[in-house]
DNA sequence: CTAAACTTTAACCTTAAGGTTAAGGTCAAG
DNA sequence: CTTGACCTTAACCTTAAGGTTAAAGTTTAG
């Protein structure tokens, strides 16, 4: 049950990240380390890891620092889990727009990639030539 | 085939775009007016707006505007094009991996979201103990 | 001729998520 | 006890692609 102590570089360690990367998540109001010793270090307790680990993860999946804040919010203000699971649907469906905005770029990289003979200057390549020319052949 | 001259504002409309972009395009040397005229004022000619459908159109396809001044300078330098074709295939590779990912996270955002339910309070959800427990939850 | 609309420049702001640097204080090992 | 590793802060830099603002000069329409 001892209470350990740690600080910004070794935490850092431990994570993989850097201690400029704990201070930011400082200044942002993401994660207070629990109080300062006496020589005014940043001191992270275990309940300080546990949320470093929360925000790595969340992170991971793809939700940015804010919206990670909104959840620490919800969570620390008994929000109803609808709003986490909004903020999940929400996520869904900016990552399914992304995904066919990606997919159509691959169709026209293709594309464009079909019409081109290696050997060719590069100034008289059709994908060049089709750039330039036509306004609508891309959208 | 007489010359047209346009001033800033002009391209800009035509084009849908602000002069604050066109300006912004000749600080980094990606497209230069014409000329200038009297009174200082930028000088658009044709030529310089089939450049700016280039650069709008390749823009559109997913290329940075640092990959397109690459671009102009191959065209300019006469090299084969090859070195065109090469960069397609690294913007189709790098697209691959971007879909690759947020399929990924589609997967995990939507398991979350399965194994959590409306009722329940945010600090209760499985998703936020999952996130907050788990370090190799998410990968 | 005058007011509105347009243009010029430089310099700063924006998002996201930190990185870098400077100038200094502190802690642990030898 | 001193050296090296670690910590502190503030302030600036980074990418990408512009947006904003200010203070001034120019052009055009009524």
């Amino acid at each position: 049950m001892s209470t350990t102590h740690y600080t910004i570089g070794t935490v850092a360690k431990r994570y993989g990240i850097t201690t400029v990367t704990l201070r930011h998540y400082q200044k942002i109001g993401l994660l207070h380390p629990s109080f300062r010793g006496e020589s005014g270090y940043r001191v992270y307790k275990e309940e300080d890891l546990s949320r470093l680990h929360f925000i790595l993860n969340t992170k991971n999946a793809g939700f940015t620092l804010e919206e990670i804040k909104a959840l620490f919010f919800m969570i620390d203000n008994g929000e109803p889990n609808k709003a986490v699971k909004n903020l999940i649907h929400e996520k869904l469906k900016s990552i399914q727009e992304k995904i066919l905005h990606l997919q159509k770029l691959t169709i026209l990289l293709e594309d464009l990639d079909n019409v081109c003979h290696k050997q060719m200057a590069a100034r008289d390549c059709p994908i060049i030539k089709r750039l330039r020319v036509n306004p609508s052949a891309i959208s």
